[in-house]
DNA sequence: GCAGCAATTAATCAAGTGTATAATTTCAGA
DNA sequence: TCTGAAATTATACACTTGATTAATTGCTGC
């Protein structure tokens, strides 16, 4: 009986393993399907080595919640790299509705870690931040439209237009990812985009991507 | 030692005391913590009950997904009793954005069963039935509303507005629910009443609730 | 090449899981 | 009041879970 053979990894290296496979278990299995065992095989590993690089699995998941929303938000920031501010956004808009952000394996990872938020003070914490990074983006990105309009409005309104942005992007979204329509005969980034200008009480011919 | 005392109930009070006793348990301690002692514990009831009611776990927690969901579209359909279509479609908005739709125990329910769909059939086809039933409810009404108005579109047109109009209300419904911000200073019915008319093209201020 | 340390595996444990079944209790009807 | 069937409990089982620890391996610096 021989033991299997292995190799030594840079600690960043397994974590981010472990994290990967973790997030593979809970999109393809759901959350009950994380668990120690499956996790470390889909790394290719044994289980106790998690205990080494987390102490618990507590905080493998809450790690792996903190890198899923951390490559989410930055998946959508992508989208708006340079221009206007107007380009911008359409850039953040385009992103937002189209893969990899909108898709049901993201879709299913972000609902399994939403429903331990209220349950799990340490999955709320990790949300907290998160989100609130999201929201200060639109909001920013709201702000610099309207300026670059020349329509100046008071912070109360800016705030307000960025709260509504934000809830009608992430309603697409979640129509999008779990993919019930038949959203694959209809541009859903011209739905997004024209429906955030009429929002914005912009002229829709000039909100392009 | 003396056995617990019991009495006799009618099949539908135990199996709604089941359901019940499941959705707390997913509210309260996450999808993990709905365990079969856990639900029979809150139901007062005993552990093998369960078997008699519902053959497996599974099957007692999709008939808790089926009545969960067909509570939300009642809960949210209650708000557009009678009078104009405009009135009508008020009065389902102010319902989907505010308690008992727009809470956070419902949103954890809600995200914890749809981080099953994906790897659940059965769930998946529960959760198929329940959304269609929403959106059918919205298109309907923003129909009617639009031939109130007396300016007619297209069916395509309509079915955009609603799939927009849908997403609005889900990422609303989402934000107020997680509350993150601090909607308690906002009139959310307000707002979401401003936007909506500002989607389908209708005076803010002919759109009351 | 080799000594020593860190990384990894293997094996084990107690607790908790869903399920199955037999024993007991309740209750309706005679 | 008594009896039989249905409802409920109690107990047990096989299995999985997360965690723990000792043994073994791979690797680095000399």
């Amino acid at each position: 009986m021989t033991r299997r053979t292995f190799h030594h990894e840079p600690e960043a290296v397994r974590q981010n393993d472990l994290i990967a496979a973790t997030l593979d278990s809970i999109a393809e299995l759901g959350l009950g399907g994380a668990t120690v065992r499956e996790v470390a095989h889909r790394a290719g590993v044994t289980p106790g080595l998690i205990r080494r690089y987390f102490d618990n699995k507590e905080r493998l998941v809450a790690a792996a919640y903190r890198t899923f929303i951390s490559n989410l938000i930055a998946a959508a920031e992508s989208g708006c790299g340079e221009g206007s501010a107007h380009t911008r956004l359409a850039g953040l808009i385009r992103a937002s509705v189209t893969a990899p952000v909108a898709d049901g394996r993201t879709l299913s990872i972000w609902a399994a870690f939403i429903g331990m938020v209220h349950s799990d003070p340490v999955m709320a914490e990790v949300h907290r931040e998160g989100y609130q990074a999201f929201r200060d983006l639109i909001e920013r990105l709201v702000g610099e439209v309207i300026t670059e309009r020349g329509t100046p409005a008071s912070p109360a309104t800016i705030r307000q237009h960025a709260i509504v942005l934000n809830a009608l992007l992430d309603g697409l979204w979640i129509e999008i990812s779990m993919g019930g329509d038949d959203f694959s005969r209809l541009d859903v980034v011209q739905i997004a985009l024209n429906s955030t200008a009429t929002l914005l009480g912009i002229d829709p011919a000039e909100f392009r991507d």
